[in-house]
DNA sequence: GCGACAG
DNA sequence: ATCTTGTCGC
């Protein structure tokens, strides 16, 4: 029961990485969310003991009763070297195996990672959004492009994150005293949405619930392996 | 050539 | 991401 397209390609050199980028980040909708999402998926990653693997988590946030609901988690072999800009290509197998295995389909996926604040426009929440074919998020916890200024101490402000004159994301205060987030569409919502629904599932963390329990579940299993 | 650079 | 001790702040 894969949840994603059979249109996936995993390339293995960074040229190749990038022209795939560019065709598929012509798939990407920034448009209103038809419905407001309940269940949320939040998805991490971690490296196994021996930095030979990839342990992707999927965990499936309740935003209407606010409890976690399901979690899961796959290993896979790494095929691909951390390059900025194409961290997909190296966390996308693993996160999209541990979506496979999830039970409750989720209505929107929450990534540890950019959306559109990318070069191409086309971040780890874009490359999940359409492969899966579902509204995507990215909230990462620091930045790859764009420039902002510092969104007021408290939670809930934010500032336009901005590249060259095009709005490719927001400057996020989830929490008062801790660094923002970097917030942006990953696919078939607005800014606003992704703003709104970040910020209405953090709970007392810097990072939004989905993907705080998702990062605790893939260090955990880090740990025992 | 130099600096920047999600996880 | 991961490696790592102490240390500043509430």
């Amino acid at each position: 029961m894969s949840r994603s397209r059979s249109i996936a390609v995993w390339p293995r050199s960074p040229t190749r990485a990038r022209q795939i980028q560019l065709e598929l980040a012509a798939r990407v909708r920034r448009e209103p969310l038809r419905s407001t999402p309940r269940r949320i998926a939040g998805l991490d990653a971690a490296l196994s003991t021996d930095g030979l693997d990839v342990i992707g988590v999927a965990v499936i946030w309740d935003l209407h009763d606010q409890c976690l609901l399901e979690q899961a988690a796959a290993r896979r072999r790494l095929r691909f070297p951390y390059i900025p800009g194409l961290l997909s290509f190296r966390e996308a197998p693993a996160l999209l195996a541990a979506l496979d295995k999830v039970r409750h389909s989720p209505d929107l996926l929450l990534c540890d990672g950019q959306g559109v604040a990318h070069p191409r426009r086309f971040g780890l929440a874009c490359h999940l959004g359409v492969l899966c074919d579902l509204p995507a998020i990215g909230c990462a916890k620091s930045r790859l492009i764009g420039q902002a200024t510092d969104p007021p101490p408290e939670p809930g402000a934010w500032s336009l994150l901005l590249d060259n004159d095009e709005i490719v994301g927001a400057v996020v205060r989830t929490r008062a005293g801790s660094r923002p987030v970097y917030v942006s569409v990953g696919h078939r919502c607005t800014l606003d949405d992704a703003i709104r629904v970040v910020l209405s599932c953090c709970g007392g963390h810097r990072l939004p619930e989905p993907t705080y329990w998702a990062d605790r579940l893939s260090r955990r299993l880090r740990a025992g392996s």
